[in-house]
DNA sequence: TATGCGTGGCA
DNA sequence: TTGCCAAGCAT
């Protein structure tokens, strides 16, 4: 740690001295496992603390170790991820949990190669890991370390670019303490979380203030530098609530998506987007009804009963908006019975009442709809 | 490099 | 109410 401005210098000091005082007590912090921080990270990704702390309490219990998640089903694995969002998560931890296992003697790996080599594992969540459960140092710079450092230095960079990342990661490397790479990294994180946030910064209490150009140049506000995103692209869709008859009497039918893209592998129920989305929704109840009469036709060959409509309820990803209708229909026939349904969809169909949601794995939107369904009947 | 990929909290 | 987001990764 040569030719280190006294401004680097005092940061570490500081920050280390701060973070030890004031690290919050959460679940993985407990003690060092590898494989309990690996799964904390991969939860932490875009997702606030206090939406993790339940998901992870739970996934440790049910899954204890490498080998009990590496030998789990990964419908089990989605299910306790179910709720969580960016599902594709869940699957690239499985598969490379599978892989530590079978390469790796079951053992988290400790060095940048062969834990960046894993699923899901990209720059960020390497470095966490790696410092974290093994004291290596090597820089873990997510939102809050990019926040932090172009505060601090007044870094007018696009955070959004990766060039800008891979310059932080170099200024990580110059400060960070061989001795305390842990602390160090969670200390930049947690000063981020706590107290240098994106509004409202609290500098009168920050522990690096002193040194810190953009509060220096009263440009914190104004600080990190972040391309706006594009605003969601509206799907205007209607959903089918449907009701099954004789054998499937009390039943309702739903559908599992494909396997890549959207909500990978979930279910839901069917759904059919509108060719022409408007601002408001001008067509007629009858129009809609009549519309996923002819689609759920074309997607299954099986007729609908005439329709009725139940709710009206939104959904916002990262990049769409869904803006749903849910009709009730019934339906008479069985599609499970009919080959010629599983070979002309890409979905899976399945009949289910109520009671049995919670043995399949919905994203939230489905969840929300279920919900209002029970307590309106 | 740009885009796809969820969800819930909050000012 | 609406627009940001929050401990990113894959392609």
């Amino acid at each position: 740690m040569t030719n280190l401005t006294e401004q680097k210098l005092n940061f570490v000091k500081e920050l280390l001295s701060w973070f030890r005082e004031n690290k919050r007590d959460l679940p993985w912090r407990k003690n060092k496992n590898p494989y309990h921080i690996w799964i904390s990270e991969i939860m932490l990704q875009q997702t606030r603390v206090d939406t993790v702390i339940p998901y992870f309490e739970n996934f440790i219990d049910k899954f204890p170790t490498i080998e009990a998640l590496a030998n789990a089903p990964e419908e089990d694995v989605l299910k306790a991820w179910e709720g969580l969002g960016y599902y594709s998560r869940a699957r690239n931890l499985h598969s490379a949990v599978k892989e530590v296992k079978a390469s790796y003697g079951s053992v988290v790996p400790d060095n940048p190669k062969d834990i960046s080599s894993l699923k899901g594992v990209g720059p960020y969540t390497a470095g966490a890991v790696l410092s974290i459960a093994y004291d290596k140092p090597e820089p873990a710079v997510d939102g809050n370390v990019m926040r932090v450092l172009s505060r601090y230095f007044l870094i007018e960079e696009d955070i959004t670019k990766v060039s800008t990342r891979t310059a932080m990661e170099k200024i990580i490397r110059e400060i960070i303490p061989s001795d305390a790479a842990s602390d160090f990294n969670q200390g930049l994180m947690e000063l981020g979380a706590l107290v240098c946030t994106p509004k409202s910064p609290k500098c009168t209490t920050c522990p690096v203030m002193e040194h810190c150009d953009a509060r220096l140049q009263g440009k914190e506000e104004a600080l990190p530098i972040k391309k706006k995103a594009k605003p969601p692209k509206l799907e205007q869709r209607l959903v089918a609530f449907i009701e099954g008859t004789g054998t499937n009497e009390g039943k309702i039918l739903i559908r599992q998506r494909p396997g890549k893209g959207l909500l990978a592998g979930m279910w839901e129920l069917p759904h059919y987007l509108t060719e022409n989305p408007l601002k408001d929704w001008m067509g007629s109840e009858e129009l809609n009804e009549d519309f996923v009469i002819d689609q759920y036709a074309l997607e299954t060959g099986t007729e609908l009963g005439s329709g009725q409509w139940m709710l009206d309820i939104n959904h916002v990803f990262s990049h769409i908006l869904w803006d749903m209708k849910v009709y009730q229909f019934t339906e008479s026939h069985s599609l499970i019975e009919k080959e010629a349904i599983q070979l002309s969809s890409e979905y899976r169909y399945a009949w289910i009442s109520l009671d049995e949601v919670d043995e399949y794995v919905f994203p939230n939107v489905f969840l929300r709809i279920f919900k209002e369904v029970k307590r309106t009947k």
